[in-house]
DNA sequence: CTGAAAGCGCTTACAG
DNA sequence: CTGAAAGCGCTTACAG
């Protein structure tokens, strides 16, 4: 069972006749090597952690689509997590996951997860972060364009001749947000468009603060025809909020959302929105991830996925 | 170190003072123990498996995200996986998921999983069988209630005064298909209703099998005023096929699906549909996981999560 | 009540 | 090229 090892791995020096008999004994006796016995000396488990906010949130299944299509092809288990996106909780998964000796975690982080990464990754330990810069060794970031989306949607409401455009905007991370915001606030200002604060409504990017957020722009400055919203929870909101106003989407109120989720299209008037390739992300994260863990210590530079605008039928 | 396990633990004598000082030391090294040195020697490593059929799927987040919850307050990690419901691909996943040594297994299996299930499932390898029925030690069901289901939308169909109601079939698990269809056409037949094979339609549970199957149901039976869907999925192409054919929702044709997925009720016309509690199946299912692991050898009726149907706009 | 030893199933140098 | 030994970090009897 010593040169067993040997070929089970095939690596280092075995005659072809030994190897032989191992392998069909292996074969014969169903032998599945132990992945925690393997773990305990080689540091390596072949697991990776990949934590989000919340898996039914319609942005995240794909997303995790895309990491477990791409670890499966890897040779990798992939234990998932929602951290709600609250600290304390987020701190535990780590800490849990860490104690299963996972290979490697992917993260959609908190905004104030800052300090404890940069702990917690380390040799041994690497971290995908997505959508959040973080500028660490062992850690690598994958970004959504989120500023280009945003100036996309804004030059197209402009295109189609829209002057005044409030933005819905949602607590997502705080980069996202950021981005997301000045895009439309550059592009506004690009055209000489008015875009002060009371075109601006904020709050959790849930549907719920899309329908209040959505009155409440509409009460504040009743001459604007067309919103962009940071997604489209919010944008759901928004049209929500139109049907109890009586104003036609897109007719009176153009309506442009972010992410392009499922049903987006199946909804009436379908959505035009800014679609972000989640599955893409997601093996992206996950090849990052293998590429981390192949060249441990490694300098990446930060991925990138695109994003496209799709006109449908809100605007 | 080695009563060190004993207060780790909690458990065995041990004098205060000298538990005092391990607790301490544990504290200030910020010392955690490690699953796998710990699972190789007890057999326990506190990880489940969760296989899917796919967790972009609508139906699945929620139901993860149940398991999820309920794992993490028992303490344990989950990997989670997709099967696609296609057999051999399930078969790798359940040996790469035994290669972690999981302390047990929730799936939501493929039609032809049965025999190979029978040979996995074992002492100190529980599995919960999710809508499927399988008789077997060591696994253990959790069903919805589908033929109540599928009673409660005919019926209410009926109620409405159709009579002439089709059904989309969708393929699922078997025997959830079997009672959906048996629901309906059960229904049909206590109200003396004709309920031919002509009146049903069967493919691939998806959107676009919901608009071919409607399409073609309308052109056989041009007659009908009234379709259940299998689920929502098959509903949504209904939809589409209605707006497609100028048959207007509900006046010219009534329609209920199954599950209500989220977004659901943010269609329109908004979906009429059998609600499942998916939060509550997930669950559901982690927690029969832990009484099987607690009481290893036990006998455990079939849990059943119950339906609602909901009545929006469609129906 | 508390140490020292053996063993869980692997891999990794290290002798032969 | 191929064995025997040590060790990964724990837990579990077993002596003291």
């Amino acid at each position: 069972m010593k040169t067993a090892s040997r070929v089970a791995n095939h690596q280092g020096e075995v005659a072809d006749e030994t190897r032989d008999r191992v392998l069909t004994a292996i074969r014969e006796l169903g032998y599945r090597p132990s992945k925690l016995a393997r773990g305990l000396v080689t540091h390596r488990t072949d697991t990776v952690g990949l934590v989000v906010g919340d898996i039914s949130n319609p942005f995240f299944p794909e997303v995790a689509r895309g990491v477990l299509d791409s670890a499966e092809g890897a040779g990798y288990n992939v234990f998932v997590c929602n951290s709600d996106g609250v600290l304390p909780r987020e701190i535990r998964t780590l800490h849990s996951l860490a104690d299963h000796a996972v290979d490697g975690i992917i993260i959609f982080p908190s905004f104030e997860i800052g300090d404890f990464l940069q702990s917690f990754a380390g040799p041994g330990r690497p971290v995908v972060c997505a959508n959040r810069p973080f500028e660490s060794a062992w850690v690598s970031q994958v970004m959504i364009r989120s500023r280009e989306g945003a100036q996309l949607a804004t030059q197209y409401l402009v295109g189609k001749g829209h002057a005044a455009i409030g933005m819905l905007v949602g607590g997502g991370a705080p980069i996202t947000r950021h981005e997301r915001v000045q895009g439309y606030l550059r592009t506004m200002e690009a055209h000489g468009l008015p875009c002060c604060e009371d075109l601006i409504v904020a709050g959790p990017p849930v549907l719920e603060q899309g329908y209040a957020g959505t009155l409440e722009l509409l009460s504040r400055r009743p001459e604007i025809t067309a919103i962009f919203a940071y997604n489209d929870l919010l944008a759901l909101g928004a049209l929500r909020a139109c049907r109890r106003l009586g104003r036609r989407v897109p007719q009176d109120l153009a309506l442009v959302g972010f992410d392009d989720i499922p049903l987006a299209d199946q909804i009436s008037p379908a959505l035009t929105t800014v679609r972000v390739d989640k599955y893409a992300l997601g093996q992206l994260c996950m090849r990052r991830m293998c590429e981390m863990l192949s060249d441990p210590g490694a300098a990446f530079p930060v991925a990138e996925v695109g994003v496209e605008l799709v006109v449908r039928e809100s605007a």
